[in-house]
DNA sequence: AGTGCGTTCATACGGTCGTTTGATATTGAC
DNA sequence: GTCAATATCAAACGACCGTATGAACGCACT
């Protein structure tokens, strides 16, 4: 039961980096070291594999957006009192530091951003429920920290933040080198920071100042 | 020489809608109603002719916002007066009203994303030079209206901005579907108002009211 | 030792891909 | 009308794709 794990980790590996109809399951199983017919045998095809490999990554970063958000609200007494600096780092953190709930990094924002442009904009249906449930949680959230503020305009705000975060990650680097701020070389894109610079960005969007307690 | 165009027209909308490497040559030229050799004729190949159709739409939108820039300079009178949100929208608009520019819309953010994601998002180099030059007129415009804000943060700010837009795009009916927030059907996303929206978005994110003259 | 089951293996099949070819049609200048 | 240059055409080429097949293997259990 070790191939099932190598092809999986193979699969990763390829599909970030090079797209999910430019690899062929030939690709995988040759760089996994496994039988070309394993794929089909483990997971019914190519595209049972896709789905297996999306749902593997998307599915930990959704749960453990859940799991920070619970934190947060034990540790702050309250929904209500979760200061919004910390609902934005729930949500965005397992983005950017996949790693943490033990996706490896670097690849992942890739292949997902892969997966949804390919498939439409669609949720792989082994991910939909666990991604509903995320993302409602935060809506309720901030529903309950922004009474005022329409719910229509609280899920375009999280989009928002969410497709800043994608975007960065993948034309930060050019972005730099394009303008004339990067005066040379960006060597590699400090992650920490810019979750930061994210999160303080999103806040802003927002519309508001922390309305609570601490800020962290 | 008619033949170029048509195969132009059905490679923007089969790309588009179902993505570069999905699509084979001979869907397109079936489309065109032209004979399969005349891709490689006219373009020298497939990837010829996927750089044109990126090429065909990525720089009109970037002269695009070059000319709105130019035209909200005249108009207030130096580059200084410009408000934000004047600057905002003329970064935005093209890419949320492509038609505008004769780019027609729909497809247009989901081909550009679909080309960055799998070039690694390296813009076509036929495209470069614009891009940069828009990029860099932009990035001095917000650095002289904040000239308190380092460089290096403009940039991400832009980028953070223009990421929001295209996530919207992409994502934007399913997220009001799954938040409880849509109470149903979302119809179809309303474009002027979206782009109306990011617009504050970004604005708030720049950490800042709008510190000059119309808010038009 | 033998049986059954889950797994791995080499190999082959039908299909589609991007590109090439050489013939044919169209064009425009003289 | 002639002749190149340009453009279109049907057909074929070799390569690669995802999947299926049936034999071989490992191993617990009797």
């Amino acid at each position: 039961m070790d191939t099932r794990e190598h092809i999986l980790e193979a699969a990763w590996e390829l599909y970030g980096a090079r797209g999910f109809e430019d690899v062929s399951v030939r690709d995988i199983t040759q760089a996994a070291g496994v039988n070309l017919a394993s794929v089909s045998y483990h997971f019914g095809g190519k595209e049972g594999l896709i789905q297996e490999t999306v749902k593997r990554c998307m599915n930990p970063i959704n749960s453990y957006r859940l799991q920070l958000l619970e934190q947060a609200v034990t540790r702050h007494g309250g929904v209500e009192n979760v200061p919004l600096s910390a609902l934005m780092e729930a949500l965005m953190r397992p983005l950017v530091m996949p790693e943490e709930c033990g996706v490896q990094s670097g690849l992942m924002l890739r292949l997902v951003a892969r997966y949804l442009i390919e498939s439409d904009y669609a949720i792989p249906s082994a991910s939909r429920e666990l991604y509903t449930e995320a993302f409602q949680a935060f809506v309720s959230a901030l529903i309950i920290h922004y009474p005022d503020l329409e719910p229509e305009r609280i899920v375009k705000h999280i989009v928002f933040a969410s497709g800043a975060v994608v975007y960065y990650h993948g034309l930060g680097k050019i972005a730099m080198q394009l303008s004339s701020a990067g005066a040379g070389d960006v060597l590699e894109i400090d992650r920490e920071q810019m979750l930061k610079d994210v999160i303080e960005f999103a806040m802003h969007g927002f519309g508001g100042n922390n309305n609570a307690g601490s800020t962290s």
